[in-house]
DNA sequence: GCCGATATGTTATGATTCTAACAAGATTTG
DNA sequence: CAAATCTTGTTAGAATCATAACATATCGGC
């Protein structure tokens, strides 16, 4: 058995099993650890390798999974979800900001009518485009792992060019002095521009970002029509 | 700083990171080694942990399963995003086009150095979004289901602003009389633009497709510095 | 303030992992 | 066939990780 051989044998483990620890990645192949070892040096593209445990390459970065019960406050995010769909009528242009908290409304948006939704979140778009009856507005640019979006100045001209009826912000903290806070400066510009252009606003957020402050300010709390929490 | 607010700045932090170690980990929430374990301990559903790293939960299952086996001429295809992405320099930056070819080249591009890469479809975004070292850049506006892709003015002009030093273009059809043809004609003024703006340009087809001609023609053939088949 | 309960830090010990160096076996090449 | 090269295995010491036990600190009633 070859070094090509082993490998391919080590990845395709990899795909059933998620994880493999040395030692039984060593028996496995029925080679000693030592030589497990070297092959993965040899193929650092294809695993990653982490105190005895060898990954598949790059699932370190792996999409943030907004699975029910993996989330802190999940169930608070899910009540404000359910709130804010409800007001969403079936032929609305709505904006979907970025988070953890605003992409679940996907899930609860009406089915009826031509629904068009707008967001420069990724793991809104994978939700939407799987939807029926819903146009997909992305607004592109440089892809910011941390927060899953896109920025760029193209984008803030695009939103100048849409018609936003009601617009779901999210953020990390809303102070009753400071206004509403995030972590990332690049999602500052768009959330402002969306701001700017929509009929009616409303911040999405569970009760735990209440009084909170987070680095990048973006707006005053009397910029939103309304708050909904849980 | 509570529990509660420790396992949101690990959560945030992962995000950026992909993985942290123990003490990594415990300097940056300024506690012990020891309580960083505990809460990790509380906390099962949200992180991973593996010989003294952290991970995100669920980042095993890296379930990048490629719609390989369901596709026509998929060995052909494959062939020829090989030999295509052989091409690509560690510190490109490159356009990859729509289709079920050339999306496959994501898999063999180059892992050193700093890639940067541009496309206008989903399902090339979604495979780059995961690759370490790389910068993505998604031309947005409205989503087409039909080629998973996005279209609109502001794409054609972010591209007028970018520096694309090789573009892999795909088309439905290559006739030696009638050029490069796909079938839907809302990506032919970003397929144009690409190629007016790229240093070199290929054409990334497998064989089945030369001499046939699709409805929306988007360029001659000698307006490519090559074609690459398996 | 006092108390119990919970949270956090420290230490020590054993298990595991990491690395380098060398030896033995397999493969290539002239 | 023999030398050179590449591959694999073994060993040992250093570094790191895991776990338990105990000490200290903090918090929330009463």
């Amino acid at each position: 058995m070859k070094k090509a051989e082993r490998l391919e044998r080590l990845e395709d483990r990899l795909k059933d099993a998620g994880v493999l620890h040395l030692s039984d990645a060593a028996s496995h192949l029925g080679v000693s650890e030592m030589t497990v070892r070297r092959d993965l040096a040899s193929a650092p593209h294809l695993f990653s390798y982490l105190g005895g445990y060898i990954l598949p390459a790059g699932s370190e970065r792996s999409t943030y999974r907004l699975d029910a019960e993996a989330d802190t406050h999940s169930e608070a995010k899910e009540l404000a979800c359910q709130k804010a769909s409800r007001l969403v009528e079936p032929d609305d242009t709505i904006f979907i900001d970025c988070g953890t908290t605003t992409p679940r409304m996907t899930e609860y948006l009406p089915l009826s009518g031509k629904l068009t939704v707008i967001t420069y979140a990724m793991n809104v778009a994978e939700r939407v485009m799987k939807r029926p009856n819903t146009n997909l507005i992305l607004l592109g640019g440089l892809f910011h792992a941390s927060s899953q979006t896109f920025s760029g100045d193209e984008a803030l001209r695009s939103v100048e060019r849409l018609g936003i009826s009601k617009a779901f912000l999210s953020a990390g903290g809303l102070h009753s002095q400071h206004g509403a806070t995030c972590s990332n400066f690049h999602e500052v510009p768009i959330k402002q521009a969306v701001l700017a252009r929509a009929g009616l606003s409303y911040l999405v957020i569970d009760s735990s970002k209440l009084e909170k402050i987070k680095p990048a300010f973006f707006a005053t709390t009397d910029q939103f029509d309304d708050v909904i929490t849980e």
